[in-house]
DNA sequence: TATTGTTATACTCTATAACTATA
DNA sequence: TATAGTTATAGAGTATAACAATA
């Protein structure tokens, strides 16, 4: 919400106009703002399938490596384990995917998405691509990979740092 | 983390490799990780100062807006007003700001730094810069603000369509 | 009537320790 | 000893309804 610009303002003692300037300067924080906007309008997409952004991105990752164990999700998606678990149960229990044991390794579970899990993750993705295309109306494809590598960059630099 | 490939795993019916391909075209995702990276290493940038993200930008728009109130505040950095309350008395239990009384209207508080404020935030803001120049080692001035550019274009967009 | 700051509340997201059953 | 999945838990972050005081 931008404030517009006031005469004056009598209540306070504060300059003509307010800003977040300062911080706007930070990669980081336009990155925050950026990402806040464009989750509540995901959020909203995915609603009528009833998948939040996570359960979207796991069924996403199972659909598209069959087979996977539920620590391999975790790691894909930067999740923690225990945190992955409800999710995972949520999927289940919808039947949009399936706990296969693995016959080598009795500890594990090979995940795989249902014939319905395919279906629903098929439509989700079509809300999610709409959803892309309104959220950067004038960018044209070369853009958006520039962008993306920078991204990704970032991601890097920082994780590293972080390490 | 990334998941190296292997040679025909023993343990599933996967493929040589896992990844999340399809994800990583979609910019949400990208942004997504990105922000989870660098909001990890921005944290323990703050760590010392004992700000978390969202204390520093507080401080610092009223810093930058003597006599801001807490409703401008909430409206500038797109938080609840009720989110706010806890941290704006957190900074002000550490006396970094004072709530003053504005004389014009009983029901509101004009937000100024103190000395001590003003001094945590400068000191603070340098590990902020320091934290940025470590994310984007190899970007230049120009990329930079070119990125912040496309990342508000991409939050006014979204936030057009969620309206 | 509307707004400022507040309380209460709830839901999501994230992070850690510790358990079990297996390897 | 180490690993896969799990349980319990706690801390952040976020969102809404409703209230008292004031405009």
């Amino acid at each position: 919400m931008t404030i517009s610009n006031t005469k004056k303002n009598d209540k306070s003692t504060q300059l003509d106009t307010i800003s977040d300037y300062s911080l706007r300067k930070f990669l980081g924080y336009n990155i925050k703002r950026a990402f806040n906007s464009v989750q509540s309008d995901l959020q909203r997409s995915l609603k009528p399938f009833d998948l939040r952004m996570v359960t979207y991105s796991a069924l996403s990752v199972i659909v598209e490596n069959p087979g996977l164990r539920q620590a391999q999700v975790a790691d894909l998606l930067d999740i923690e384990r225990p945190n992955l678990v409800v999710i995972i149960d949520k999927l289940q229990q919808r039947e949009l995917i399936v706990r296969a044991p693995v016959k080598t390794d009795r500890r594990a579970y090979s995940l795989h998405a249902t014939l319905m899990g395919i279906q629903l993750h098929e439509k989700a993705s079509k809300a999610v691509h709409a959803h892309e295309r309104r959220i950067y109306p004038n960018f044209d494809q070369k853009m958006v990979k520039q962008l993306i590598l920078e991204l990704n960059a970032i991601e890097q630099a920082a994780r590293d740092s972080d390490a």
